[in-house]
RNA sequence: GGGCCGUUAGCUCAACUGGUAGAGCAACUGACUCUUAAUCAGUAGGUCCCGGGUUCGACUCCCUGACGGCCCA
């Protein structure tokens, strides 16, 4: 125990104690609702002639947050999961031992309140308590009521209290929940079936990231934890499920920052007989729905920016962007050389053995991708970083993907997958040769994936999204540590 | 991994050029039957993140480390 609340909580034990020796039950089980503050509050809104002393009786509980004390009457504040109210306890009213009882109770405590509303002077509805019991008792104290919890390091360890003390906290977490309950009726309703594919994978693949290893005793194997689902969604496409999705978490074992957090949660989705332009037209219709079920507009605000998901979103080619928003002119652009020699220019760090794929796709992160704001759609990925697309028919170097941004992030990554066993087979061949160079996050060799292809895959399109991130847009946080209820910390002490 | 910033009472924060560590809220005792950051009187509460160094003397200056935040890779 922490030396420095001890001695608030000895001074609580002592109370304890004093209720104990008086058959005081600290943790009953027998408090029963009428009604959640919430559907009180409707009532004072919509039909206030049922309310008043002579009107309906309420039973509440819930947590007391603050207290005003006036000797022989008080005023507390209290709130349950939906909102917060104020309740007037009289002495002459609950009685002597009630009253008694409340006095040695503490805020934080959990109270149980049965009475009538009424109005204050001050015209504020009020429960005045007929009946009183304590519900649960609470050994430590809460943060203080009008600062709150502001360190960010205690809201993310101890989560449970920033929820209690920041409101903003606990909307952020039920627009999450409503963001993900948007999307799976949105899948729902387009004709998609929900699946759960292997979190723990004996090969890691469907990304290039390095993978968390475990181990599994009685079967004696090495296992992954998963970077991607998409292999394994894709075998359900050659099993004849053509519309599957799966919103689940990713684990990648990389550094944490205000944009990852080493487990994250994705949706995938695969429909066979569309292709990575549907998608487009899919995501812009999802992203529109969500936004308005989410926050009431499609029009929301993120760090002061206004981002706008009705209008029909830009499409840009890889190639046309780092022309039009990089700056490369268009022969520079054709070469590898030339575009080294750009970079070394503009002080870019890129090594020389990268291929032209990389090279291209590693100036659009830095000169292309902060500048999307707009929800904005890249396509014609290189071949060499999209070892799961399906080529151009007009250009064979490149990939019929896309990539989605907003505000400068990364949010989706779809295409038109590659579903010819020999073409993919080669892919696999030649990240293997780039993992052989040193490039640990190449993906690797799947020859179970390719058997699975060989039995025959129809012309499919998946797409990723990351929750996360949309979640970030949506509620306007900073940091992904603000929209994951428990992100991953170092230990303390 | 690098740079900058932070860590002081349960919480939110002060403490000047190095000279005995403070406030508000919370807590405790008492008064008060319409308060709402209730009020009034009183009381108590500190490993100044850990460890080392400089100094007569360190919350303060220096070094190492831990944890966190922001930015960068």
């Amino acid at each position: 125990m922490d030396e420095n609340t001890s001695r608030v909580i000895e001074q609580r034990k002592v109370k304890i104690n004093e209720l104990k020796q008086n058959n005081i039950q600290l943790y009953p089980n027998n408090f029963k609702n009428s009604h959640s503050i919430e559907e009180i509050k409707f009532m004072i809104e919509k039909d206030p002639e049922s309310l008043g002393e002579n009107g309906i009786i309420f039973s509440v509980a819930g947590r007391m947050m603050a207290v005003n004390k006036m000797g022989k009457s008080s005023f507390i504040r209290y709130k349950d999961g939906t909102g917060q109210i104020q309740a007037y306890l009289k002495k002459d009213v609950i009685g002597d031992d009630k009253y008694t009882l409340f006095k040695k109770l503490d805020i934080g405590d959990f109270v149980g309140i049965k009475g009538p509303l009424f109005k204050t002077k001050t015209g504020e509805w009020t429960i005045i308590a007929q009946e009183f019991q304590l519900v649960s008792k609470a050994l430590r104290p809460l943060p203080e009521k009008f600062h709150g919890l502001k360190d960010p390091e205690k809201r993310y360890r101890q989560r449970y209290l920033d929820l209690i003390m920041n409101k903003e906290t606990r909307d952020i977490f039920m627009k999450r929940s409503r963001t993900i309950s948007a999307m799976r009726s949105f899948f729902e309703n387009n004709g998609f079936m929900e699946v759960e594919t292997p979190m723990m994978q004996p090969l890691p693949g469907g990304a290039e990231a390095t993978p968390f290893k475990t181990w599994h005793n009685a079967l004696s194997m090495e296992l992954y934890l998963r970077i991607a689902p998409e292999l394994y969604l894709k075998r359900l496409v050659v099993g004849g499920f053509e519309k599957v999705f799966e919103i689940n978490r990713n684990f990648r074992n990389e550094g944490v920052s205000t944009k990852h957090n080493p487990e994250f949660t994705m949706v995938e989705f695969y429909q066979a007989y569309a292709d990575y332009k549907d998608l487009m037209s899919f995501t812009e219709k999802m992203f529109s729905f969500v936004a308005k079920e989410v926050t009431g507009s499609e029009i929301i605000e993120y760090q002061g920016q206004s981002i706008d998901f009705s209008k029909k979103w830009t499409r840009l080619s890889m190639i046309d962007s780092l022309i039009k928003i990089g700056g490369i002119d268009s022969e520079t652009i054709k070469d590898k050389e030339s575009l080294l020699k750009f970079a070394a220019k503009n002080n870019i760090e890129i090594k020389k053995k990268e291929n032209y794929g990389k090279v291209l796709t590693k100036l659009f992160d830095i000169l292309v991708e902060p500048a999307l704001i707009q929800p904005t759609f890249i396509t014609g990925y290189p071949v060499e970083v999209s070892p799961l697309s399906r080529k151009s028919d007009s250009n064979p170097d490149f990939t019929d993907r896309f990539e989605l941004f907003i505000a400068g992030k990364e949010i989706a990554n779809g295409f038109s997958e590659l579903n010819d066993p020999e073409d993919q087979y080669e892919r696999f061949l030649q990240q293997a040769a780039q993992r052989d160079e040193g490039d640990e996050e190449a993906h690797i060799m799947d020859m179970d994936y390719v058997e699975a292809l060989e039995y025959g895959m129809p012309p499919t399109a998946g797409q990723g999204i990351g929750i996360d991130r949309l979640v970030m847009l949506l509620t306007d946080s900073d940091s992904i540590r603000e929209v994951i209820l428990f992100p991953h910390m170092r230990k303390s002490k």
